[in-house]
Parts: C-alpha cells; sequence; structure tokens
DNA sequence: ACAAAAGTGTTCAATTTACACCCATGA
DNA sequence: TCATGGGTGTAAATTGAACACTTTTGT
C-alpha cells in the first residue's frame, strides 16, 4: 500500500488502529451449518439390476442444549483463525472423518431470534461426500450422527412444500413455504413448529433447491462421484438428485460435452461393459 | 415446541439457557457490503435517438481510517437487532436515500486478514435502485458518494479480469483473478494491490458477475425500472448489464412471456409511440 | 437363452437466430 | 420527408424429446 493516496496517510492510519478496539462493539456469535449430501446405494437381489440410489442427508441428534434430543444439521461456531469457508470445511471433515468433494455456500440465516442461546448467524453451507466414505473413517460424534433419505416436494394443490427424511429408525416431516428468491435461489420459512433444531429445515431446504437448481446444468453431479464413473452413474445421480428420470440416449448424448474417455471398462455386471468417463478439464 | 420430545426437556433446557452467556466465547464483527447498482442515462443530442445507458455502481469515499480516502462499497456494522438483510437494506437507504428495488446477497467475505482493524466479516449484498431516485432525496453521506460507470472484462489472452470504473472525475483500474465457482457463481481475488478499499473489489466483482448471471434469465433486469416501461427500455437494460446488442425482434418475443400489456403508450419521442407493459404476475 | 444395461441412429417437434419488412412519429 | 425506434412475419439452423434398434455380458 502506498504511504499516501489522497487523503490516504499511512501513519496516521497505524495510530488510529492501535488506538482501536473493535471489541467494544456489539457483535453476534457466527456458525456454520452443512446440509452434508450423499448418495447411499440399496443393493438389489437381483444380479443384473442396479442398485436403488438415495440421496442423503446428514443429521446429528444434538447431545447438548438448546433443542437437546433433536436433530440437526452438522456445524459448529466460527473460529478467529479460519474463514467460514474453512470453518465449514473442518466442521464436516469433523462430523464425517470424510474430505468433502464440494462445499459451497448456500445463504446466510440471520433471523434474531433463531437461536434461543443469544445473537448467532449462521452461514448455510452444502457439501458432498462420497458414499461410504464416512463409515471407512468415523466422525467424531459418530454414534450421534445418522444419514436420511430426503424427499423435498412441492404440495400439488397449495403452495407449500413437504420436506421428508427417513431412515430404518426415524421419519420426520417439515412443511415449509416459499419466502423469497435471489438469483435464482429459494429461501423457506417452516410452517409451524419444526421437527429439526432450529432453522435447520429451512436451511436444508435451501440447501436442497440450489443443489436440485445447479444439477440440471451438470455442475455438482461430478462430486458425487469417484474420479472415473460410467455414464449410466452420472445420470443416475441425476435422476436421484432431481428426482426424475430421463432418457438414457438423450443423456449420454448432452453428457458427452462434460466428460471425457478413459480406456477403462466395468466388467461383472451381468451385461455388457460400460466404458469409464473423467470429468473433463 | 412440546416440553418434552426423547431426550428434550423443555425445563432443563430453560435452565441451561438461563446459565448460558454467549459472549464468553470469541466473536467476530459483522458488517454488510453493498453493491448498489443503477442504470444511468446519458442523454443524447439527437431528439429521436435513444439515451445511452452505462450501468453504475456507487462508491463512498472514506472519511474515516481504514483507508481514509480510498474509495469503498457502502456498508456497516451488523445491529444486535436486525437480519443481515435488513442492515443491507438500512444501509442502502442510509447512504443513498433510496428504497432499493432489489436486494440480494452474493456471499460471505470472511479471510482473517480483510481488515486491519481486526476480525470482520462482510456479508456481500447487490441491491438495485432506480436511476434519479438517490439525487431527489440525497444520503447521509451524499456528498462522499459517487456513482461510477462499470466495465468488467476478462482479458482476452490470459485468465485474469479487468474491473474498470470511472466517472467525470476519476477512473479506477483493478485487475482480478477467478477463485472458485459455487451453484455457478463466482469469486475472484484481487491481483497485487486494490485501487479500493479493503477487499471490495472482489466483492463487487462477484456481486457484478451474479448481476449478470442472472439477467439472462429475466431475475433482476424488472428491478432496474419504473413499474410501466417500453418492451425497448426492458431490452436496454438486459443489453447494458450484459453489454452485449440484441436483435430486438427476438427479444421482444421471449419478454412476452414475462410481461403483460397495459394500455398506455410513450409519445413525443420522434417515432411510432412505444405500449408500456408491466412485469407479469 | 435371456434379462439387463451399454451404446448408436433417426425422426419429429420445439426453440433460437437471423433478417426482411411495414408502421407511426415529430422536427 | 425521413431517420428512428416500434412492431410483425418467416425461413433456416440448432437443439431437444422420443423411440427403435444393436451390442455385450453373467448366470
Amino acid at each position: 500500500m502506498n504511504k499516501t493516496i489522497g487523503q490516504y496517510n499511512a501513519d496516521e492510519e497505524k495510530s488510529f488502529l492501535d488506538n482501536y478496539d473493535i471489541t467494544k462493539f456489539d457483535r453476534p456469535s457466527v456458525t456454520t451449518d452443512i446440509a452434508v449430501f450423499t448418495i447411499r446405494s440399496e443393493i438389489t437381489e437381483n444380479y443384473r439390476r442396479d442398485d436403488i440410489k438415495q440421496l442423503s442427508v446428514l443429521l446429528i441428534n444434538r447431545a447438548e442444549h438448546p433443542y437437546k434430543g433433536y436433530w440437526a444439521l452438522p456445524g459448529g461456531f466460527l473460529r478467529m483463525e479460519e474463514t467460514v469457508e474453512e470453518c465449514a470445511f473442518r466442521e464436516t471433515l469433523e462430523e464425517t472423518g470424510a474430505v468433502p468433494n464440494a462445499i459451497m455456500p448456500v445463504g446466510i440465516f440471520s433471523e434474531t431470534d433463531r437461536d434461543p442461546r443469544g445473537r448467532v448467524i449462521s452461514n448455510a453451507y452444502v457439501s458432498v461426500i462420497l458414499d461410504g466414505s464416512i463409515s471407512a473413517c468415523g466422525g467424531s460424534d459418530a454414534a450421534q450422527a445418522r444419514w436420511f433419505d430426503v424427499d423435498f416436494t412441492k404440495e400439488p394443490d397449495s403452495s407449500t412444500y413437504l420436506l421428508e427424511l427417513k431412515n430404518d429408525e426415524e421419519k420426520i416431516k417439515v412443511e415449509l413455504e416459499e419466502i423469497s428468491s435471489a438469483f435464482g435461489f429459494f429461501r423457506y420459512r417452516t410452517i409451524g413448529e419444526s421437527a429439526l433444531a432450529f432453522d435447520h429445515a429451512a436451511i436444508l431446504a435451501s440447501g436442497l433447491s440450489a443443489l436440485r437448481r445447479c444439477t440440471g446444468d451438470m455442475d455438482i453431479v461430478f462430486d458425487f462421484l469417484p474420479e472415473k464413473f460410467t455414464l449410466s452413474e452420472l445420470q443416475c445421480v441425476q435422476e436421484t438428485i432431481l428426482n426424475v428420470s430421463l432418457l438414457s440416449a438423450n443423456f449420454r448424448r448432452k453428457a458427452a460435452e462434460y466428460v471425457e474417455e478413459t480406456d477403462e471398462f466395468i466388467t461383472g455386471a451381468g451385461h455388457r461393459p460400460a466404458r469409464l468417463y473423467r470429468r473433463k478439464k
């Protein structure tokens, strides 16, 4: 920085800063909350048939107040030596033991009453990890963490949305409404009381809709797969996230633009071997 | 909230909260910084010709340390009784005297060294106000605020971007590079020293690219116009933001989907009167 | 043999792009 | 009158949806 530019004076600034105590002013606490997604496989009995896939999100059963015993998104307080993004990365790693393939912000949640402990603003993130990577390493609170299959649909007649989370042990339903959109991304608000801790149902809904929105243009789909994958696997990821079914002939032509061939093939599935591809560029 | 759900117990939670002091933990300061955009007209001498339009952003010349004398985005510290979005709204109103037509988040900037006063994380917003509304009311620091025409282009050969800000009095250039993308939105980092205060050049670049990205699908264009407008004005907004020129025959067919006719016409421009339209739905 | 997925080709519809053309106005 | 923007029509090009069909495998 130059010593003087216009009114700027480095020495004067230094003495200003030496006398400045930023902690004298009110500050909120800052957290990140992360919707960690993966796509889980349910093995099918038929040796030929592909596995059924499910989009799943990781929830933690809160061991402490507030909302003790409620399911919540993983997350935690920002440390002073890390960026918000680093915080989201660290929290994902701590809770899952897995390095996320993608980690991206989906909005800030700062309603003044969203946390009974005081003024806490939350930076919401979506992260994506590979199926299986969590059980391999195990997170710090593994005993309290569970994957839930996710279903998020608009109610056919009304303007409300229904978020359903379920696994072998539990089934959670939350009703939400859309409250705003910015740059094509949506925010939601729970209707009535939420079955999840804090405003985590709304955060999760926002994360899901962001995930879906950019899945359409092949943006995040690769993060659900290992480096090499078949086009069917890629198609399956997109179908699972968007909850639609696509014609494979058309899909593979569209996907061709984003991938490049390898020389490897997958065999042993009871049908013609599939070529492995890799993300282009 | 039910009194008990699973491990949840309302009385126990209440006593936990009564003894909980959130201010004992480290917290960052939180600000919002807003890229306030408008489209300004340069009146043309030819009575028939349309005015030339320019996308402009509001910058404030900092009267205080740090970065005293530097141009900066309007913004300020979050108050404890407002959400981040309300803060962005309030700051826009205070600086411009105008109620923004749109206000949306574009990301969080939380590098630990981004503010020499201490740990400050910034919530970046884009807001849009109508041309003229600022001079009509005048903001609190009107003397220090200036509109700058914006130009943001990728350097033809390299991977760097050039942000140019200019008005009658001044011309500012900043070189940036793209550092990440999430959900189709980009983040930038200044190369070398920035001519703007803090990391505001990077914030502005992110805001601009978000603005451009959603202009393409008719998302924010209406916020640059009054309630009723001609299709040419709408086209001009899109052309100005995206810095492209479109064929009006095609544009008006595409736009038809998003607007509805009124019975009013604009006359007195030396050519066939133009029908006024209004945003649909 | 055959069920299942891998992969290619072709048709028809829908959308986008480019351009030609007429209309209405006010200095 | 005429330059200028307002507005419509249309043909060509591109993209997308639907479907028929061939290939290759493991049991």
